[in-house]
DNA sequence: ACTAACTAGGACTAAAATAGTCCCAGATTG
DNA sequence: CAATCTGGGACTATTTTAGTCCTAGTTAGT
């Protein structure tokens, strides 16, 4: 299926929301506003502050508030911070793979790992909350969208 | 972590082993061939059978074979025979979404989706088994690889 | 005809990852 | 010093994923 965790999603309707203005929110105070549980927001928060995401501000009348400004912020970096690195299998990550001798497909692995990881870093959190895209709108068809030329040009088959 | 199931890893392997030639192999060949558990092997070739990835030979002598030259079969069919369409998000499929009123994000999920499945859909099985992309050695960086005007063209922040 | 070698399909079990809740400690405000 | 908030982590429940097994049907060889 390809999916990212739940709360890569969740994380990014969090940072979604917080992009709204510059001010400090409380974790409670986001939950309601997304119709979360008040739990569940508060770990997610703790999560992008931890990777500077958000800023804390501690103690009463505290919260969270973006650590830049959402143009800055890259959905990469969201997810990541909430999923850890892209790395679509065992394999195309750094860890050593025990089957090397056996598939030859690692390093292209690789390469199709770098691709999303590219796609998303060029994805701000300011453009992704723009409205504009409903369903079926636009017209990417996954067609000269990607250049895929570090698989295939040394290849032939094009 | 934004991971493929391990049976789109398993399926990619088996995918790749058939490619070497137009041979029918049986699963247990294959299992063998794969260092894999037979009935694993088994249950994978199955389903991409079922998606005609692979054509199938019953009875004694019987096995599979790739349905059609390595070239003309994409990553992106192998994913999707083995977990189903890819779809990053829930929201991101064509499933109806009850927080669209909550959350502005989901036509843009869907353009973030639509590009990672054109990158699948750009890389061959052929391509795929091609050495030559060992770790570290490629200089893709995810930098002017990926176009995603279709974000960010109506936008400001480039 | 019969047997051995296969695939087709699905039921079932086991294991692991994910999601969600709760608790206690420390910071700040009034 | 009481109320309100974050920090960090332990814990549990749930769902997904992975893996095995069983029965039925097909073909080749003898």
């Amino acid at each position: 299926m390809l999916r990212l965790s739940k709360f890569a999603d969740y994380g990014t309707q969090v940072m979604a929301y917080m992009a709204k203005d510059g001010a400090v929110h409380s974790a409670s105070e986001v939950a309601s506003g997304l119709d979360m549980a008040a739990a569940t927001v508060s770990k997610i928060l703790k999560m992008l502050a931890r990777e500077n995401l958000v800023a804390s501000v501690m103690g009463a009348k505290g919260g969270y508030m973006l650590a830049r400004p959402p143009q800055d912020i890259s959905m990469a970096e969201i997810i990541n911070a909430m999923d850890g690195p892209i790395s679509i299998t065992e394999c195309s990550g750094d860890s050593s793979c025990t089957r090397e001798s056996l598939c030859s497909t690692r390093g292209n692995w690789q390469v199709i790992n770098r691709i999303i990881q590219g796609a998303l870093e060029k994805v701000s959190l300011a453009e992704m909350i723009k409205p504009g895209h409903q369903a079926g709108k636009h017209h990417v068809s996954g067609q000269h969208i990607v250049d895929t030329s570090a698989i295939s040009r040394r290849g032939k088959s094009a």
